[in-house]
DNA sequence: CAAACCATGTAAGCTGTTACATGATTTC
DNA sequence: GAAATCATGTAACAGCTTACATGGTTTG
């Protein structure tokens, strides 16, 4: 369950509560995972457990309460064995593709509507990454390198998107040329 | 669950058994699942229990006694139903750029063979994605467009591999340069 | 005063994986 | 005769999502 890693990274920069790590996640373009409560706060609650994290409950006079979580040195530790281990390769779900794959059973115009709307929705993916970037509010900042490779990271997102647009911009066109090559043939 | 429309995209182009399922799943770049039985066994059940799919039990004189499901008219019409529906943005989750931002822990030299690591893993990838391309054995091609399709998505996978063995490259030079400029002005 | 936000948590359910269980047949 | 392949299925568990439940505070 990486998602503890990740948690316990962003516990690594600064203490937080369950409700700040949610936000974080959900704005952020590396940290994949939707941001649900129920995922973040049984995690923080095995990460307590096992001695990586500790809390403290604070009640404000006004508002309400809430845990603050801080890393301890064995979740230090922890964190940097599994910052080490060997890394695994991207998964790539294209679940369009599956879609994409049995367009047998569409017309030619169809097709292409179905390509269109992909676009749309990548196009979509595209502005909201570039959003998240510019943004790029409250994330680690620590030195030179950790910012370099930040940015980089959000990078890679923003040209992952635009890599697929143009896959599909390829294919679009592609199609569009054998289509008449066909008609005129017939 | 696409994986039942998967399923029903590979019936659609002739009547298979879920251990026929399984291989081409395990083969199939496009089609991500594992292939592993829990989930094919089960959701033939399900397309069966939804009259999406019908099957003949089998038990040749000698070997194994087998299920072979054939899709119904239902199923057809459903498969063209969901392969009309609007597509869903890619997932990509990159695993590893959850290890790399939390890589201020590591020195240079840790950070940089953290790097060559995810290279390696994604050269195998790329190997196997080749290899998958190239054997290219038992699927659909029905037409032009079908094998224009499936060769277009394959590629896409290779590129895909490429583009961030690419990244990880630069990642790597821009981190040394910026290294020796550190080292000389310190 | 309603909507949005802060803040914690739980329940139910779907998706997906590894491993187990069984048994026949083919290949080396 | 051992290992791989054909063929079906089940059990246990990990991961992740949506929705529910509660209640105070801030903002428009």
């Amino acid at each position: 369950m990486s998602i503890k890693y990740a948690i316990l990274g962003l516990l690594s920069w600064k203490s937080l509560t369950g409700y700040d790590i949610k936000k974080l996640m959900e704005d952020s373009a590396i940290l994949y995972w939707s941001g649900n409560n129920n995922q973040i706060y049984k995690s923080l609650l095995q990460l307590l457990g096992d001695g990586l994290v500790s809390s403290i409950l604070e009640q404000p006079k006004s508002g309400p309460s809430k845990k603050t979580y801080t890393i301890t040195d064995k979740g230090q530790n922890a964190l940097k064995d599994w910052v080490l281990t060997v890394p695994e390769a991207p998964e790539f779900k294209k679940a369009f593709f599956v879609q994409l794959a049995w367009s047998g059973v569409l017309n030619d115009e169809e097709t292409m509507q179905l390509l269109c709307k992909y676009e749309e929705e990548l196009t979509l993916q595209l502005a909201y990454q570039k959003e998240k970037h510019e943004r790029r509010k409250g994330y680690p900042d620590r030195n030179e390198k950790e910012i370099f490779l930040w940015n980089k990271m959000a990078e890679n997102a923003i040209s992952s998107c635009k890599f697929e647009i143009d896959w599909v911009k390829s294919v679009r066109t592609e199609l569009l040329e054998q289509t008449k090559k066909g008609a005129t043939q017939t």
